[in-house]
DNA sequence: ATAGATTTGTCCGTATGTATG
DNA sequence: GCATACATACGGACAAATCTA
């Protein structure tokens, strides 16, 4: 592992556990190239992560503030799977596929991004529990060109473990957006909802290493239980 | 201004212009140290700053490939205050107040937040209009034993713009979660929906350099016209 | 399949500027 | 004014990923 990422890392760790506490100054840049013994650009490139992740503050000519927000659960931020958070928060999860097809690409798709007419997109649907109640329904589009075929226990678990350990795929980014709109029929269905009732969609266009597009997910939330967190910079 | 801002903003502009277009390679980190005569640090901090936000995609080995993403809008990400919003948008805004009182600290900042009880708060609401319709409803408390008053021109303009050039206080970071919940009466009247109907409240808990908490925001958005946009990155 | 060239990533050391107390 | 701490900037070295001949 590099050097700054294990730094990065023990902080965090200490941080924590309370060895560092909340509101008080981190050992000063120069204290720390000689209790890890590198140099200070690295102390830096660790402290840089910290900072991005809501752990301290930065502040010039005082010092390196802990904060206590990084408790704080980042649940849509960022790309992670499903199966990440729902180990991160340990909550009791089943997953239900309800669709699994090759289709063509669909025209919303075509309008966003440039790709040929013809090539086809496995569709994927699944539902998730909490607490044996639904609370999310997942549609995936993926570029069969990229991922010919999804087998139905993979679709079972993580499709991103299945993407990056098995087929050493690497996602890089996604362009996420989210908004409120009018439940469709199965999502009445699935959260016994009416059709005059809203859900959430974060919809996310995931692209791997190489910029190819691979990916479209609408995540389909329930009004009352969705929440985004985030910390904001100026 | 600082090098590697200055350089940010010029390859931002050329980007944008179309001199470097996208799914292109930028030139390489080597021949950019040529071209504006830096060392090599200072340009991979201007390439980190593009690729914070959007324009860029980094790849060890290949280069810097130019997105096409970074024409997209990010209304709630990072902290921006309304007016800032409005003027890169280019929309007609209007803004009407409709509270400007001192209040005793709310309950529920003394739950979050370890400030004195006896506190006082300065108590905003602020209604936006787009296009000559509700759009936005702001509630704003803010720490009076930080900004003891909001004179009423300013409340009809930007409290931030008065923070920070009037006051010289410096906004550092915030802590924002965002979901949906029913319309209050206040919602009700503006927004003209009714009691079962939901809106889109973002809270913040804003603070500034030295990590005193100085205000909190509730907007409140209509559900339909409500959307957020972000790159996340794996 | 391999070797070499190119490009970005990591790390080091040093110097100077700027904000804080 | 002074010491301390973080911010910016420079230059050099090697590692890792990518591409090409």
């Amino acid at each position: 592992m590099k050097k700054f990422e294990r730094i990065y890392q023990d902080l965090e760790a200490k941080i924590k556990s309370g060895i560092y506490p909340t509101s008080t100054l981190l050992p000063s840049e120069n204290e720390l190239t000689k209790i890890y013994d590198v140099s200070r650009g690295t102390i830096r490139q660790s402290l840089d992560m910290l900072e991005k992740h809501g752990y301290i503050n930065k502040q010039q000519g005082k010092g390196n503030i802990v904060l206590n927000h990084a408790a704080y659960t980042f649940p849509i931020s960022g790309i992670k799977s499903y199966k990440e958070i729902a180990q991160e928060y340990q909550f009791s999860v089943e997953t239900k596929v309800i669709l699994n097809k090759r289709i063509k690409v669909p025209a919303f798709i075509l309008e966003v991004i440039d790709i040929d007419p013809d090539e086809e997109f496995i569709h994927l649907i699944r539902v998730r529990y909490i607490h044996d109640k639904v609370e999310i329904i997942d549609h995936d589009l993926i570029r069969a060109s990229v991922i010919p075929e999804i087998p139905d226990d993979v679709a079972n678990n993580s499709i991103y473990e299945y993407f990056e350990d098995d087929l050493g795929l690497t996602i890089s980014y996604a362009h996420k957006e989210f908004f409120a709109e009018k439940a469709t029929e199965l999502d009445q269905d699935y959260f016994e909802i009416n059709a005059d009732d809203f859900v959430i969609t974060v919809n996310s266009f995931v692209y791997l290493n190489d910029t190819t597009f691979f990916q479209f997910t609408a995540s389909r939330h329930r009004l009352e239980t969705f929440k985004f967190q985030e910390i904001a910079r100026r």
